[in-house]
DNA sequence: CGTGTAAGGAATTCTGACACG
DNA sequence: CGTGTAAGGAATTCTGACACG
């Protein structure tokens, strides 16, 4: 339970992420930062962590929904083409 | 070296102070919030640990100019009246 | 599905100044 | 000296939408 301390843009230099990506990753919910009085988003350094993470396994092919539940069942590999 | 992430906004909730302090302080050459592109100052949770010292140092009766260099050759009672 | 972008508004921060003591 | 405040502008962030594939 770290401080949730960073505005969303301090992030986006941190991950090198858009600012889009970290927003998607919240309506999708898969981070939770918390927000200021006026509405502006407040992140911590585990957020960052969980980004990256998120980040990385959309790389390797999942799907954000399937990252609600950190999977552990099936490895799924996208090296080209898909599964269906 | 921690990294600068906070808003003063932020830095303003966490110590309780005013952020007319906060950047006094900086004015006063005793903490060094580096700043965006467009000038936003953005501190680190070592600033505002810095923050929260000179603010007990100024309690103690302590001018900024005097914390500079941290003193340890004078105590400075600051009860009533001054040494003056 | 995951991400880019232009659009307009709102929240936040900035500086310089005047005030007090 | 250290801090409060009103003033106006500028930087940053927000939402909802359209686009692509």
């Amino acid at each position: 339970m770290e401080d949730k301390v960073m505005n969303i843009g301090v992030v986006r230099d941190l991950t090198g992420l858009s600012e889009r990506q970290i927003r998607y990753y919240e309506e999708r919910k898969l981070i939770f930062p918390e927000r200021t009085k006026g509405g502006v988003r407040k992140y911590s350094f585990e957020d960052v962590k969980r980004i990256q993470e998120i980040h990385q396994k959309l790389q390797d092919g999942f799907r954000t929904l399937e990252l609600r539940k950190k999977p552990h069942t099936g490895q799924r590999m996208r090296l080209s083409g898909n599964g269906s």
